[in-house]
DNA sequence: TACATAGATGTAATCGTTTACAACAAAATG
DNA sequence: CATTTTGTTGTAAACGATTACATCTATGTA
């Protein structure tokens, strides 16, 4: 090895990026070595170990990741597809995605599916561009054509939805016994009156569970549903629905929100008409976005565990990246209900 | 040029991914005139043209983003650092940031700042790592220690916070002058004492901005502050300044907070005590965050343009990207006073 | 006709890693 | 002592695109 230690040139050190060559050079051993220092320290030696990162540091090293996604063919960086980021419960929930990705070395890159640029595009192309590894889906809305279901799908992992024809591990709270919890807790409070706001239970799985849990738990306690109405997870679905609930006959005398949004909406909505909640309706929601906490009456809701959400989503992709073949099973976790002001014990 | 049409293989069609080499095979040119079909079609024939595209349609080719990553030293990707994802201002600005990268073609990489793990990286190793382009600092708290300002830096962009110490293009709503227009706002409607419950004005710009338009036009009022209360940009932190306001021997009867969560701790803390916004203290805020219009009472407060945020943004980051050396100038956007429910005329 | 020019395409080097394989020395084994 | 095993390192070929340069043809010009 010819040796030219003392008048070292640090070639590249000062043009630009160090590399992998110029780590070499500086530590006098090939690429080869400084690799393994990198990737699997065990096997070299302990003087050379040495050496090497004497060398990373002294030269401000970093890889290079493009080169090394493209060698390894994995580019570390999971495709996070949501709907929409501003949503408030889908953004604590990506926070949680974001955290574990980042502590398990994995960069997060975020679609917007509600973004037309992307629904023009293929699929996965991502994932077939070699600039992600795996996809989380929130949100349940599939932006899978059905003539993409090829054999060689990434791995995929659903987050908070079911993903209808795409069978693919999910991780989810339990809406169905969360929303018996919850009704149960309205009777119990000597509601027989109840009605439901629903998500979009024909196409979002969360909502369906979430009215099914309502339906079937009125019909264990032998009672009708007074009144459910159905629309979208935001603030103007609610509004829209407090409209209607005016105009009843019978008004149900409390009102379960399939989110924490509609809940907001529909109170709102009855404020401005001069009706007061919990006074003249009991109302409860779903989520526990912070704002439940903060808002007036504050939301009796349930609250969804987003930080283990995010958790297990990534535990569950990063088990299917290592194991593509083995599908892990679903976690569904459960839903605590949070008691505060807006549901109240009945008074006739 | 040996012919093989007849009976084409499609080496690697059958055996994952296809490559620019299939595209090539097939379409019977060499994989420059494919690459250059693809980034400059240009500049290739018509026929040929024809013939690559329709060999990328049979093969179901997509460009491989790591490779053209490492050859065009380019990633095609922003990095995003902000301290809370959750928050639900930053989370609309993201959205604004996802639509028009993803219209240019860029991707968007999220870091959470209040991560741990990405404290100890140094500063901007995604860049280093050509895992992303440029930076969009979202929130102002700079990841920056001293010891890495150095000369290449890749193109950054603050967003909504100028950054202390790091010169670099921002792009914010115009605070101070929204802060003088929502206080000349509460003194037309007859008020005289006003508080203010700021933001970190010591760490983050945006809080010094509407503190001092604040003062700016109570002097030019000739009028003194009645109560300031500096804090978080949080719920929390607005229902810690109303246990404060409660105990004021002379309250203000118009509290400007300096961010919508603000104002609804705010709110909720007051409404706990037994006091009524506006009956008993008007109240403004700042962002428009969509709960605004929802909240009880709906929030009178500032409108940031946040889709107009991040589309200036990027389009700075761009201009960077493509001119490293001509730094574009600041964007200042106009935010609009909306006027609701929750600041009154001043009633003795 | 001879020559310059423009247009279209191919050849081959390159980007910065990783890794199969080979090479070698030292230690363990018979 | 000969032989195998183990541990450590180097050599060089990938990975899949881009692009400077060379080549060739067709066209325009003197």
């Amino acid at each position: 090895m010819k040796v030219e230690s003392t008048k070292m040139k640090n070639a590249g050190l000062y043009n630009g990026t160090p590399t992998l060559q110029d780590v070499a050079k500086y530590a006098q051993v090939s690429t080869a070595t400084v690799s393994r220092a990198l990737s699997q320290p065990d096997v070299v030696s302990k003087s050379t170990l040495r050496r090497v990162n004497k060398a990373i540091e002294e030269t401000g090293y970093v890889v290079n990741e493009a080169a090394r996604s493209l060698r390894r063919k994995k580019s570390g960086v999971l495709l996070v597809m949501v709907p929409s980021v501003s949503s408030p419960f889908f953004s604590l929930v990506m926070r949680g995605l974001e955290a574990t990705a980042s502590k398990a070395g994995y960069g997060i890159l975020t679609a917007n599916t509600d973004d037309d640029t992307l629904k023009e595009k293929r699929l996965f192309s991502y994932v077939q561009q070699n600039r992600a590894d795996a996809v989380l889906i929130l949100g349940g809305r599939p932006p899978v054509k059905k003539e993409e279901l090829l054999e060689n799908m990434p791995p995929i992992v659903a987050v908070n939805e079911r993903i209808v024809g795409l069978d693919v591990p999910t991780v989810a709270v339990d809406g169905y016994h969360a929303a018996k919890e919850i009704v149960r807790y309205l009777l119990g409070l000597g509601h027989t009156r109840l009605g439901h706001i629903s998500g979009p239970a024909d196409r979002i799985s969360s909502a369906a569970d979430r009215l099914q849990g309502f339906h079937d738990i009125l019909k264990e306690s032998e009672l009708e549903p007074s009144w459910t109405f159905s629309t979208e997870y935001n603030m103007e679905s609610g509004a829209l629905a407090a409209r209607e609930w005016i105009t009843l006959p019978e008004r149900p005398t409390a009102v379960f929100c399939s989110c924490d949004e509609v809940a907001f909406g529909f109170n709102s909505a009855l404020y401005r008409n001069g009706f007061r909640v919990p006074r003249d309706v009991s109302v409860v929601g779903f989520d526990d976005v912070p704002l439940a906490e903060f808002s007036i009456p504050s939301l009796t809701t349930i609250r969804q565990p987003h930080l283990e959400i995010g958790i297990q989503a990534v535990r569950l992709l990063l088990q299917l990246i290592q194991n593509p073949h083995e599908s892990p099973e679903s976690v569904y976790l459960k839903g605590d209900l949070i008691i505060r002001e807006s549901a109240h014990r009945f008074q006739n």
